[in-house]
DNA sequence: TTGTATGCGTTATCAC
DNA sequence: GTGATAACGCATACAA
């Protein structure tokens, strides 16, 4: 392969030269120009970014850790940033966290081995306190899907206490007085804030909250089947369903189907998130909007601005969800 | 950032031999090797793995190009490519091609240049010809889901055309004998390989191929919907509707809930890949396994094994597709 | 077993 | 505007 020496010498000019015309910061006569840029294309000279990462202490690449590389909502918001950041000229380094402690800590050391020059993260498993104290480190951070008072200004995150109220809150207005909840695993923070926001809403509406009627979940299509089968057998009665997320309401719809309760007719679903999935189902679920790609692409935009200091970018760090009414709810 | 300088000093040693106990390729005494491993301990080192890469020559990173990054499919396959490889310490680099010939070279030189130790790709717009070039250089290749003959060693592919045949024999098995066929883009070789099964199939059963009952669709929900349409409007019979993907079959099945038509007594249906969708619709999909995130190991086992001579890896280049049997067929 | 010296391909700080 | 030359942090051939 051919370095800058390379060029250099077939241009006939020093080795600065050349890296001055690549880099396009300090002025170079046209002719000279011209030479090396020739030179560079007789060559075939592609310049070799670890050498230029090593000399300059800027990688251009950022480190991505998302929990899980497949499923369908990692997928958006890792599109959403890598849209983003490759019209920037720069590039993004994964890594799979698992929702494990352990294992996110292992894969934040990692990317900030290679010298990423900043990170979008999403995780689950490790503490404020370690996020802070890392924050504090050389490489930039953005916490997606994550909200922590000390950190805000580098947080991309859902309101998704406005998202429980939301779901709880389109029952409500078709008239559903008897509500279940599905929820996600109860040490994750946003099943705490959808949760929070469940109750909210009943709360408003002058009900009273039911611990009978909440289901713990896994966040899974089994865990979702697997709750309303618990709460049928319960000695409770309920019209609507809210799940946590848009899979266990699958899951749900699944098992009500082989119960022969007809949904939405006999029991109403929500679901949370909007991934693909929710559009397939049969009925069409009825859900809340999660904007992950938009948030990927939001936190991309941040890192531009922030790291690579790239235009006066406007940064929103806070998302709301909003309800996208499909066919899985119906008047009581 | 302490430096390999800094853990010398401090232990008293040449900066040789903290990078010898760094590396485990030269005896070190014992003793020499705790105080250097005290020496990183209290100084907290971390390696700069952008400073090894340029004195090495291995960057340890591997590129993967995939078409988009979100969907269930591509997904899948970075999962399993992460996962092999982050056993052995190596990192993924990825980029999107967008199934477009520009695209997708913008990115493989993106890699390139990033001196990914070896490339993952799959592509789909770029020609043979070009891939046989690159091939040639100085960066490793593999194909994930295409065929090359000049390649085979480095493609990691499904037997497409086995895929479309059972699929085709799937229904003839069960009774069927007028069998429509929604297609993927006429353009891409797995599209002609599927269909290439169907008609295989068609043709061992002593029928006789049709053209009117196939629909070119575009591998996505809509182009499945539009595809039933128009069969259903043409004045072609059939019982048994074999779609070249799920997303399409999904979509058929939508457009066939909507004229009431019956899935699977009146039409039987069945997909190809086995998303994770199908497995949610209902009825559930019946449908042919890719097994992609299988593939995705394997090419990564592939690179292990010929870019980093990790272990006398069995590699298995051909994949071959078997049918899952779920709801959406009935028989005859 | 350990140390010295050189190179990897750039960028950047000086001079001129 | 252009050219030497010193970093950048590490690996490694060669000595000792």
């Amino acid at each position: 392969m051919a370095t800058i020496y390379d060029v250099s010498v077939l241009a006939g000019v020093s080795l600065a030269t050349v890296s001055r015309v690549m880099n396009k910061n300090t002025k170079v006569s046209e002719k000279t120009e011209k030479k090396v840029l020739d030179a560079m294309e007789e060559l075939g000279y592609r310049p070799n970014s670890i050498a230029q990462s090593l000399a300059s202490n800027r990688s251009n690449s950022v480190g991505v850790l998302v929990s899980e590389l497949h499923g369908p909502f990692y997928g958006a918001m890792m599109s959403g940033i890598e849209a983003e950041l490759r019209t920037s000229k720069k590039h993004v380094i994964i890594a799979a966290g698992h929702s494990d402690e352990q294992s996110e800590k292992e894969g934040i050391e990692f990317l900030i081995d290679r010298r990423c020059d900043a990170l979008i993260l999403h995780v689950e498993a490790v503490s404020d306190e370690y996020l802070i104290k890392l924050s504090k480190g050389a490489t930039p951070i953005v916490l997606i899907n994550r909200y922590i008072p000390e950190l805000k200004d580098s947080c991309i995150y859902l309101d998704n206490q406005l998202g429980g109220y939301l779901a709880t809150k389109a029952m409500l207005d078709t008239g559903h007085k008897e509500l279940a909840y599905i929820s996600g695993p109860a040490w994750k923070v946003d099943t705490q804030a959808r949760l929070a926001g469940h109750k909210q809403a009943i709360r408003e509406a002058g009900l009273t909250y039911n611990p009978a009627l909440v289901f713990e979940g896994d966040y899974l299509e089994t865990g979702g089947s697997e709750g309303f089968n618990v709460l049928m057998q319960a000695k409770v009665n309920f019209t609507a369903l809210i799940c946590a997320n848009d899979e266990m309401a699958a899951g749900a719809m699944d098992a009500a189907r082989q119960m022969q309760v007809d949904i939405p007719s006999k029991v109403s679903i929500i679901g949370f998130d909007n991934i693909i999935l929710a559009n397939y189902i049969h009925p069409k679920l009825t859900t809340i909007d999660y904007p992950i790609g938009e948030m990927g692409h939001m936190a991309a935009r941040w890192i531009l601005k922030n790291t690579y200091q790239n235009k006066p970018l406007e940064i929103k760090n806070m998302f709301e969800p909003a309800v996208v009414h499909r066919d899985s709810i119906s008047k009581i």
